[in-house]
DNA sequence: GTTAGATTCAAACAACTGTTTGAATCATGC
DNA sequence: GCATGATTCAAACAGTTGTTTGAATCTAAC
């Protein structure tokens, strides 16, 4: 006998993963700590209590959601990164490493088991929210991908100084976060709508070059405001 | 007689302006939402009921905090634009516009009148954080200089499809609140802490040309995953 | 000195937060 | 059938939130 009737295996684990599932598509919509456990328990029809049963506390509950997203993101991504300097011969070029950057989200977006493309926003979600959620948590995700493509990008552009590197990452994170947090944002400064926006394939395919050429941009003049020159706007290696 | 043994002016108009300062602090150091009106009172010292009696709700105070600083901010941005058009002969370069988008916010951080660069802080805050205060506000802020600005970007490079004009300045927007959020979202990722992260105007020298390359970039190929070709690296007016 | 209005204050308000409790319910082993 | 442990449930907990109230205080004009 199918000892239930529901379709759910055990009793237990249905309700918990119906608490991750609501969990996320709302703190997508409002943010992390705009979204209180009520609210996250009717969509999920359960219990209040349920939420501190299964997980202990709200925040272990948004560590939950969020490590069940971003993990497995940044591991496709350094792998896809190892997979691609393994089948190189030399340095890989700074669109390949930004591919590596960006392709595992895209897929992770397009995948229709998941949720699609809430998960993308629910990691904009993650950057944008500050404060204490993520202050210890997000780094130990990130730290190691972002070391690992710190390294990639460093060999692929050997002339720029290190410190002008780790700022850029920080340019490149800061458009990708923005990006992915959603219409929120976009909308925030947009005269008008920004064609395209639910289609995450075609904002990788603006963002790798604009990305591309911000990355290996001419570095500024070292102090005066002296205006760059013509021969500044080539790449090092050309000179 | 000197009515008053204290240096403020007027009894009401100081706790006022003690309530806008203790609240931008506050703001900028853990953002809006997670900062309560007796956490401002009582670094204001001044009663609770104040924040009520002279602004009318919290959201009102917020948004007074805001206007105080992103009205100048963007028209100063407009008018430095207008006098670098009115000056020049042709289009403006990329650079100069983004000089006009960055050194109003640089020179706000630097008067030592205000609170220096806890202003830029701020205003990162408001783009991070999501949702309520800022869904409805923000834009009228904003879409005004949005659209000078497109504009001027688009004379700039009249090569661009107007589509990926918008997108790239969403990425550039991107990148500029990103920076602007404070250490908050640069320490996320960054394996080692970024050089000078407190100094704005070393900043600026190393986003202009980043985010000039990345505006000029040349466009993705149409739609095939054919990687850029080393002719598609070319701006499109050389072909 | 008295009066009128603006401002401050302590106290309470109702609504919401995350969390805990203890009994009820369930599935499942014996 | 019965007992055991896991899970659900309604209810209450203690704490915080933004807001309101009504009396007390201050300022300034007459």
């Amino acid at each position: 006998m199918a000892s239930v009737g529901r379709s759910g295996p055990k009793p237990g684990v249905e309700t918990r993963e119906r608490l991750l599932a609501a969990a996320e598509s709302l703190f997508m919509e409002q943010g992390f700590r705009s979204t209180s456990l009520r609210e996250i328990t009717a969509r999920a029809k359960v219990n209040l209590a349920a939420v501190n049963y299964h997980f202990g506390s709200k925040d272990a509950l948004v560590r939950e959601v969020l490590q069940r997203r971003l993990g497995p993101l940044n591991e496709a991504r350094v792998q896809y990164l190892d997979r691609l300097e393994a089948e190189a011969s030399g340095p890989l070029p700074v669109e390949r490493i930004l591919e590596a950057l960006l392709l595992p989200a895209l897929r992770l977006s397009r995948n229709p088991l998941e949720h699609g493309s809430t998960v993308l926003r629910l990691l904009g979600r993650a950057f944008s929210e500050p404060g204490d959620y993520m202050k210890d948590f997000l780094p130990d995700q990130y730290r190691v991908a972002a070391r690992r493509f710190q390294q990639a990008l460093g060999r692929a552009m050997p002339h720029l100084p290190e410190s002008e590197l780790v700022w850029r990452m920080h340019f490149t994170f800061g458009a990708i976060a923005y990006v992915m947090a959603g219409d929120d944002a976009l909308q925030l400064v947009a005269s008008c709508q920004a064609p395209e926006a639910d289609n995450p394939e075609a904002i990788v395919r603006r963002l790798v070059p604009f990305l591309a050429a911000g990355l290996q941009a001419p570095t500024a003049p070292p102090l005066d405001g002296s205006p760059p020159t013509l021969a500044g706007t080539l790449p090092r290696r050309a000179a």
